[in-house]
RNA sequence: GGAUGUUUAGCUCAGUUGGCUAGAGCAUCUCGUUUACACCGAGAGGGUCGGGGGUUCGAGUCCCUCAACAUCCA
C-alpha cells in the first residue's frame, strides 16, 4: 500500500468537507420497513429562535455516541429532531423586535403578530439545526418536525378534545399565578420562590363594638379585598373576639373576625386578614367560609377599581406604602419589623407574581400520574443517574393540577368556543363546535396552551399520532432520551403521563440526564455573567472532534466544566491518532490486504497479545456502550490506543521492521496482518466519538479494501473468537521489559540507546526471545539461570 | 424548614454488588530529540479517600453522627 498522511491535521477542513459528503448522502435516515430491529430516541426540541449552547452539544453529542453506536450494531436507528415554539420566549423576540422598529404589538391583531412570528420562524428557525450539523451528530434530517407543524398541531387540539371529553381537562374558577408582566398565567412549575428581606407589618383593625383587633401581614396593600380577619378556635388569648366585626381601615367596610385553623397563633399577632383574591391559603380559607373573593388588582398589577379613589392606578409596591402611611397618620400602627419573606417570581417575566381569580383551563394531574408511577414503580423506565427516580416520584405523588392556559397569542389556541350564553362547546374544528352548539355563533376561546403540553406529545405525535403508523408500532416506546435535568417536571414527566395516556406505555425505556455544563471555575454558564462558551467557538478553536472528545468524558449525571484545555486533550488525541495511523501505513508499504492471509494462531506472541487485548477491549466498550455508559467506554479504548496500542505493541514490533533478518520470514507480515487489523478496529472503536477524523482515516486507509461509502455504516468491531488465543506467557516479557526501562532511567540511558547484550533469566520461554530484544532494543540476549536482569549499552 | 446529592493527589474527576499496594488526565520534578508523534516517550513525587463513631477477618465502598457545599421543593 502506497498512502502518505501529512505531517498535520487540518481538522476544520476535513470536518467540513465530511460533513458536507453526509449531507449530500443522507445517510443516517430511518427504514420503517428495515427487518433491523428499531432504535429510537427524541432530540429535545430546542427553542426555534434560539441558538445553540453547550447544553445543546452535550445533548446532541452524547445521543450521536449511542446513535451511531447502535447503526454500527445492526439497528434500524430513528433520531427524531426538530424544534418547539417556546411560545413565551418567542412572543417577547417577536414582540421585542417590533417595538424596536417602532411598532406597538398592542396595535396588531393576533393574525398580524402571527404572521410575523411565522415570518422569524421562517427565517431564523433554521439556524439552530444548521448549528447542529455542525456538531456532526446524525438525526434523520428529513424527519424534521415543528411543534407547530399542521400534523403536530393537529395531535394537540385531537388530544385536548379527547381529554376534555373523559373530564382530564376542564375549565376552572381558580386563583392562579399572574405574571403580570406578560400578563398570563402560569403554572407552579414557572414560578420560582425566592427568599427577600421584606417587612413585616402590625396594625389594628378597629372593632365596630369599640376596641381593636391586631393583625401582622406582609401585604397591606391588599386590606382593600379583606374578607374576615381569622383566629384559630384554639387561640386563648384572642378567641373572645370571633364573631366580633371589624372595620377594615382607611375604608368603611365591615368584615367578620371567623375561626380558622390557618391563624397561626405563634406567628404575627394570631390574627390574620383574610384576602381570598390574592393569598393561596386565604383562597382556601375563603372556600371554607364562603367568603366572596374581591379582587383589587388589574392585570399589570396596579391598584384597580375595587378601592378608595385615592389608591387607583398606583403600582402595588407604591400602594403599599401608601397604605402605611396613610395607617400610621391614622393612629392604627403598631410597628414595623425587618422579616424574610419567601417571594414568588415569575421564572421567564422576572416579576413579583400575583395571585389572580380567574377562569382557567386545567388538566387532572393527579388522575395522569397514577398510571405514571406505577410504570416508573414497575422499573419501565430506567433512570440515569438513578437517584433521579427519587426526585421524579416525590414530585409526581405530590402533583397538583396543571394550569394550561396561557394569555398568549403564540402556541396552540385552545380549542373551545362560547355561545352568547357562556356555553363550551370544545372540538377538533369550528364547524364542530357549531355543530355542536345547535348552529349557534361562537367565539373561540383566545388563550393559547402551555408550550410544555404541546411538547409532552412530542413522543408521539412525531410518529404521526393520532394515525396508526407504522413509526409508531416500530419505535415507540422510544429506547432513550438524554436530556438537561432541569426539565425533569417541566417536560419528562408530562411526556410519561401523557405517553401512558394516550399510547398506553411509557415514552422511553431509559432516560439519561447530564448535568449543567459550567466554566472552569464550576460557576454556571450565564448571559449576564458572560462566562459563557459558545460551542461554535469551541469548535472554531478545536475542531468538532475534539470538542464531541471533551464531551464523551463526562461521567454519567454529573456537572461538567468547560475550559479550552479540557478540549486541548482532545487534539491531542487526534494527532496521536493521526500519527499512528501515519506510522502504521509506513509499515505497510510493501504489504497489500490482497496478500496471504495469516492466521491469528500462526503469528508472533506480540501480535496476538495485542489482538486478545484488543478483543478484550471491545467487549469492555460494547458492555459500555449498551449501557449507555460514554465514560467508561471512551475510557477503555484509550487505554487501549494508548497504553497497549501505541506505547507497547508499535514499540515491541520496531526492531522487526527495522532489522527484519533477526527474525524468521514470516515476522513482517505477521505483524503487518495485526497492525492493519488493529487500526481498523481503532478506528471503528472511535468512530462515534470522533467520527470526523476517524471517517478521513477509513476513506483513505480502508473504504478500497472494504467497499461501502462511509466508516459509520460498517460493522462496530465484534469480539473475534481466533483472537483468544493463550498469550498468557507475555505477562513476563512485559515484566522484563517494565523492569529494563526502569533501568535505563536509574542509570540515565536513553530509551533509544541500543543494547548490545542483555542478560535475562534462563526460565524465560524461548518464545519472548523476540519480543524482549525488540521491545529492549537488544541486539543479543544471553540466557543465564537464576540471572538478575543485567544489559550493556552499545557504544 | 424538607428532600436529594457531593466531599478521594495542587486542580478536575473515576473507583459497579465491601478484598487496592486507592487510579486517570492536567499540573510539578527528573531523564530522553529515537526513522509515527515534543500536541511525544520513559520515570518520579504527591492521598491517614471531609471529621468522629460503629459493623466486619477486612471499609473509599455498609450503618450512625457532625460539618461544609450544591441542587430541587416549600
Amino acid at each position: 500500500m502506497n498512502i502518505e498522511l501529512g505531517k498535520n491535521i487540518e481538522s476544520r477542513e476535513i470536518e467540513t468537507r465530511i460533513q458536507k459528503f453526509w449531507d449530500e448522502n443522507s445517510f443516517w435516515e430511518n427504514d420503517v420497513k428495515s427487518e433491523k430491529p428499531g432504535f429510537c430516541t427524541m432530540m429535545p426540541p430546542p427553542n426555534v429562535t434560539g441558538n445553540l449552547h453547550m447544553g445543546h452539544a452535550l445533548d446532541n453529542v452524547l445521543t450521536d455516541i449511542i446513535c451511531r453506536y447502535k447503526r454500527m450494531s445492526g439497528f434500524d436507528v430513528l433520531w427524531q429532531p426538530g424544534t418547539d415554539h417556546a411560545s413565551i420566549a418567542t412572543q417577547l423576540l417577536v414582540e421585542r423586535d417590533l417595538s424596536k422598529n417602532g411598532i406597538n404589538p398592542k396595535s396588531l391583531s393576533t393574525e398580524q403578530l402571527l404572521e410575523r412570528a411565522w415570518n422569524w420562524k421562517n427565517e431564523k428557525g433554521g439556524q439552530i439545526m444548521n448549528q447542529l450539523h455542525i456538531l456532526g451528530v446524525t438525526p434523520a434530517w428529513s424527519r424534521e418536525r415543528f411543534t407547530m407543524d399542521e400534523g403536530l398541531s393537529k395531535s394537540v387540539t385531537k388530544l385536548f378534545v379527547k381529554m376534555y371529553s373523559e373530564g382530564l381537562i376542564y375549565k376552572a374558577r381558580r386563583l392562579v399565578n399572574w405574571c403580570p408582566k406578560q400578563q398570563t398565567s402560569v403554572s407552579d412549575l414557572e414560578v420560582e420562590t425566592r427568599e427577600e428581606k421584606g417587612k413585616f407589618y402590625f396594625f389594628k383593625y378597629p372593632l365596630k363594638d369599640g376596641g381593636f383587633i391586631e393583625i401582622a401581614t406582609t401585604r397591606p396593600e391588599t386590606l382593600f379585598g379583606d374578607q374576615a380577619i381569622a383566629i384559630h378556635p384554639e387561640n386563648e388569648k384572642l378567641k373572645h373576639l370571633i364573631g366580633k366585626t371589624a372595620i377594615i381601615p382607611l375604608t368603611d367596610i365591615e368584615i367578620p373576625v371567623i375561626a380558622d385553623e390557618h391563624a397561626d397563633p405563634e406567628k404575627g399577632t394570631g390574627a390574620v386578614k383574610i384576602t381570598p383574591a390574592h393569598d393561596m391559603d386565604d383562597w382556601e380559607v375563603g372556600l371554607r367560609h364562603n367568603l366572596e373573593p374581591v379582587c383589587v388588582l388589574t392585570p399589570d398589577a396596579k391598584m384597580n377599581e375595587n378601592v378608595p379613589e385615592k389608591y387607583r392606578g398606583m403600582d402595588r409596591f407604591k400602594a403599599r406604602e401608601e397604605v402605611m402611611k396613610d395607617i400610621e397618620s391614622a393612629g392604627l400602627l403598631i410597628k414595623v419589623e425587618d422579616k424574610t419573606i419567601p417571594t414568588p417570581y415569575s421564572e421567564r417575566g422576572g416579576v413579583v407574581i400575583e395571585y389572580m381569580i380567574r377562569d382557567e383551563w386545567f388538566v387532572d394531574a393527579k388522575k395522569l400520574s397514577i398510571p405514571a408511577i406505577k410504570a416508573v414503580e414497575e422499573g419501565k423506565i430506567k433512570f440515569m443517574p438513578e437517584h433521579r427516580q427519587n426526585l421524579f416520584m416525590a414530585w409526581m405523588r405530590d402533583i397538583r393540577e396543571w394550569s394550561i392556559s396561557r394569555q398568549l397569542w403564540w402556541g396552540h389556541q385552545v380549542p373551545a368556543w362560547y355561545d352568547a350564553d357562556g356555553n363550551i362547546y370544545v372540538a377538533e374544528s369550528e364547524a364542530d363546535a357549531i355543530k355542536q352548539s345547535g348552529g349557534k355563533k361562537l367565539t373561540r376561546d383566545e388563550s393559547c396552551l402551555d408550550t410544555w403540553f404541546s411538547s409532552s406529545l412530542w413522543p408521539f405525535s412525531t410518529l404521526g399520532w393520532p394515525e396508526k403508523t407504522l413509526e409508531l408500532s416500530k419505535y415507540y416506546p422510544t429506547d432513550l432520551l438524554y436530556t438537561a435535568a432541569d426539565i425533569i417536571f417541566f417536560w419528562v414527566a408530562r411526556m410519561v403521563m401523557m405517553g401512558i395516556y394516550v399510547i398506553g406505555d411509557v415514552p422511553f425505556h431509559t432516560v439519561n440526564f447530564h448535568g449543567i455544563v459550567r466554566d472552569s471555575k464550576g460557576q454556571k454558564m450565564s448571559k449576564t455573567k458572560g462566562n459563557g462558551t459558545d460551542p461554535l467557538t469551541a469548535i472554531e478553536k478545536f475542531g468538532t472532534d475534539a470538542l464531541r472528545y471533551w464531551v464523551a468524558t463526562a461521567p454519567i449525571g454529573t456537572d461538567v466544566r468547560y475550559s479550552d484545555d479540557e478540549v486541548k486533550r482532545g487534539t491531542k488525541l487526534l494527532t496521536k491518532l493521526w500519527n499512528a495511523s501515519k506510522y502504521t501505513l509506513m509499515q505497510l508499504t510493501d504489504w497489500e490486504p490482497t496478500d496471504k492471509f495469516v492466521p491469528v494462531a500462526d503469528r508472533f506472541i506480540e501480535d496476538r497479545w495485542v489482538l486478545s487485548e484488543l478483543n478484550k477491549t471491545i467487549a469492555d466498550v460494547r458492555k459500555n456502550l449498551d449501557k449507555y455508559d460514554n465514560y467508561n467506554a471512551r475510557g477503555a479504548i484509550d487505554s487501549f490506543f494508548y497504553d497497549v496500542f501505541c506505547d507497547q505493541y508499535l514499540e515491541f514490533i520496531k526492531d522487526r521492521f527495522w532489522s527484519p533478518e533477526k527474525y524468521s520470514a514470516d515476522s513482517k507480515a505477521s505483524a503487518q496482518w495485526t497492525l492493519w487489523e488493529v487500526l481498523r478496529s481503532v478506528l471503528g472503536l472511535y468512530a462515534p466519538i470522533i467520527p470526523f477524523l476517524t471517517e478521513e482515516l477509513w476513506q483513505k486507509i480502508y473504504k478500497d479494501s472494504e467497499g461501502g461509502q462511509t466508516l459509520h455504516l460498517t460493522q462496530y468491531p465484534i469480539v473475534r473468537d481466533e483472537c483468544e488465543t493463550d498469550v498468557s506467557q507475555m505477562q513476563i516479557a512485559l515484566d522484563i521489559l517494565k523492569t529494563i526501562r526502569g533501568m535505563r532511567t536509574e542509570r540515565k540511558i536513553g530509551n533509544g540507546a541500543k543494547l548490545s547484550e542483555l542478560l535475562i533469566d534462563a526460565s524465560v520461554p524461548e518464545v519472548l526471545h523476540g519480543v524482549i530484544k525488540s521491545g529492549a532494543r537488544a541486539e543479543k540476549i544471553i540466557t543465564v539461570p537464576n540471572a538478575d536482569i543485567e544489559f550493556k549499552v552499545a557504544e
